[in-house]
DNA sequence: ATGGCAACCAATGGTTGA
């Protein structure tokens, strides 16, 4: 079984590149982020038509978090339980697998510059609802896979000049040590177990030639429960998505596991 | 030289993102 996550900056102005990467990809559940249309807006037919379900969680013109699944989509949470009156949609949950459940979430997490300020505020107030939220689901002891734009740079290594990310909400020591703690409370991080990985990046901005010099960052992370870690079997970045015509300036992050699908259980 | 890109909504410019 194959899990992505990918931030597709605006669904509706990226959908044939989003078509053409979801083709490629072949995965059997993905996490979409930054979808930028309403629910009611999502392109559910041509979707559907790659073999998916969606289940979505938008917002009129920014953010929104989609999950596409071929299993079938059973239980669905939108918004973190006990916060509903955050009106930005950060975050869906649902289960699905078939016969071996997996719970997944698709994370947007707030930017949180500048910094300092309000919205660096709101960034860690919405972690600490994530790290709530993640220990709960931790009860279950189901594979769950937190997947998503944690707009966290985890250490300088993770970017190519760490001076410049300095004063940035990104690389800020709290976003960090937000992040730190939901490996604490008992999540891996799944690109931990890939070797030679300093500088490998998923984001590269649009501007100042960023991809091109390869100045980019890793931002987008899958965060996996000890009952789905013991199913990774390995973890990679799909940069060429990053080289595409009309490209997103995230590319995905795709999780492998040792899982199998009941592929005669699909929807139509 | 501190902007340089892209998407949004609204409207020919302002806001947001990372």
């Amino acid at each position: 079984m194959k899990i992505a996550t990918w931030n597709v900056n605006s669904i509706k102005a990226r959908l044939p590149t989003v078509v053409e990467v979801l083709k490629t990809i072949d995965c059997d559940v993905i996490c979409l982020q930054e979808i930028k249309c309403e629910t009611d807006g999502f392109p559910y037919m041509e979707i559907e038509e790659l073999g998916y379900q969606a289940e979505v969680f938008g917002q009129k013109s920014y953010n929104g978090v989609a999950i596409l699944s071929k299993t079938p989509i059973e239980d669905v949470v939108r918004g973190f339980p006990g916060n509903e009156d955050d009106e930005q949609s950060r975050y869906i949950e649902v289960l699905t697998g078939g016969e071996t459940p997996v719970r997944v979430a698709s994370i947007y997490l707030p930017n949180g510059n500048p910094f300092p300020g309000e919205k660096f505020e709101y960034k860690l107030n919405w972690m600490q609802h994530l790290k709530a939220r993640a220990e709960t689901l931790l009860t279950h002891e189901e594979a769950v896979i937190l997947a998503g734009d944690y707009n966290v740079i985890p250490s300088d290594e993770d970017c190519w000049d760490p001076k410049v990310w300095a004063d940035d909400a990104l690389a800020q020591p709290e976003s960090r040590a937000a992040f730190q703690q939901l490996q604490w409370i008992g999540y891996a991080e799944a690109f931990a177990t890939v070797e030679n990985r300093s500088h490998s990046y998923t984001f590269w901005d649009y501007q100042r030639g960023a991809w091109q010099k390869d100045h980019g960052i890793r931002i987008d992370h899958l965060l996996l429960s000890p009952e789905a870690s013991d199913l990774l079997e390995k973890v990679e970045i799909y940069k060429a998505a990053r080289g595409l015509e009309k490209p997103s300036d995230h590319v995905p992050v795709i999780g492998h596991f040792s899982l199998e699908t009941d592929r005669s259980n699909r929807p139509d």
